[in-house]
DNA sequence: GCGTCAGGCTATTGGCATTAGCCTCATCGC
DNA sequence: GCGATGAGGCTAATGCCAATAGCCTGACGC
């Protein structure tokens, strides 16, 4: 391997410190190219396309989230790991909103595997409601949903007058947890 | 006013319909103009910029499922009423996927207008639980996470294997009803 | 030393948004 | 009726961006 300099990941490093710094919107090749000191063409020996940088970023995204929460419910169970990958999830997203506005649901298969790493968690972290299989899917769907939801118009600053959004979030964990105690099929 | 023909509705009209058949990423002003039988700066005289085309666009779906959900919770409440609005609220997306995915949340007001009259509705359909103002609006910013989450989640195909996807909207349902029903903090 | 090829580059094409400025005809005051 | 006016269409042109083609170079293996 002759000069160093740029790969595949640095392309996507640099991607990611665009995407923090001035949003999804700003995530051009050109752009990209600028910031990494080389001309717009050269990044082609690296990456596909703009979409698969995006694809790349989002698979970078999402396996960061997923050691997050992975670390967060590390010898804890039950309502006590639910509420700490929760914690852990607002977390991430708060420190990089630009960054989780960035994710995108690409159709190639590295971007399903990233997300499905994330759903891994959520299933270990669920796995002491001692849940049947699907229903232990389920759950994890809705945990998904929730966090997701709620992260999403956090970080795109969809809630208006968004005060006291602790509370709010407190709230949400609070209606996860109630749903996991209580009979799911009444 | 001289000639008919075009105009800022009939320009999101065909807006909706291209969004509607062919997603969001092919929602361009040229494509618009195609559609529409004009030359793509005509359109200007109607819009400012394809950033308000999207603008219009989404204060459009915001409206529209505004009333879907206004019509369900018509002479129901609490639960009733919270249960027969998450049901609206997927079956709306569940009808436009696409549509669903082609919301943004843009700075410009009336996005954030439509997202207001929205949460009137959740703030409605919440009213027969007598929260104090508060915990209202907390309550509504979290039906509205979970519910936005999984329909997001949902339109933009994110669940592998979306099979029995119901059982899990209805678990959702379960937990955003049971969160109301008992007390927020413990 | 020398060939090779990874990894840069320039040149080019084509799509798109956007702006400037023209042209026309339906309407309205007279 | 009739001429001015302006809404609403048009063509032309600019500039940005993604993507492709094809060239060039220097580090490394031999």
């Amino acid at each position: 391997m002759p000069r160093a300099a740029l790969s595949t990941d640095a392309v996507v490093d640099v991607a990611m410190r665009l995407v923090d710094e001035e949003g999804p919107a700003a995530l051009t090749l050109a752009a990209v190219a600028t910031r990494a000191g080389v001309a717009t063409p050269s990044l082609y020996k690296h990456v596909r396309s703009l979409a698969e940088v995006r694809a790349l970023v989002s698979v970078r995204i999402m396996d960061e989230l997923a050691e997050r929460i992975g670390e967060a419910v590390l010898g804890r169970s039950a309502d006590d790991a639910i509420r700490a990958l929760m914690a852990a999830w607002r977390a991430y997203v708060v420190e990089h909103p630009r960054r989780y506005t960035a994710l995108v649901q690409a159709p190639e298969p590295a971007v399903a595997e990233a997300g499905e790493r994330v759903v891994g968690v959520l299933l270990a972290a669920l796995r002491a409601y001692g849940l049947e299989d699907a229903d232990a899917v389920h759950a994890a769907r809705c945990v998904r949903a929730a966090v997701h939801g709620f992260a999403l118009l956090e970080a795109e600053r969809a809630f208006q007058r968004p005060e006291r959004l602790d509370e709010s979030y407190a709230l949400l964990v609070h209606m996860v947890v109630a749903g996991l105690r209580t009979p799911a099929h009444p």
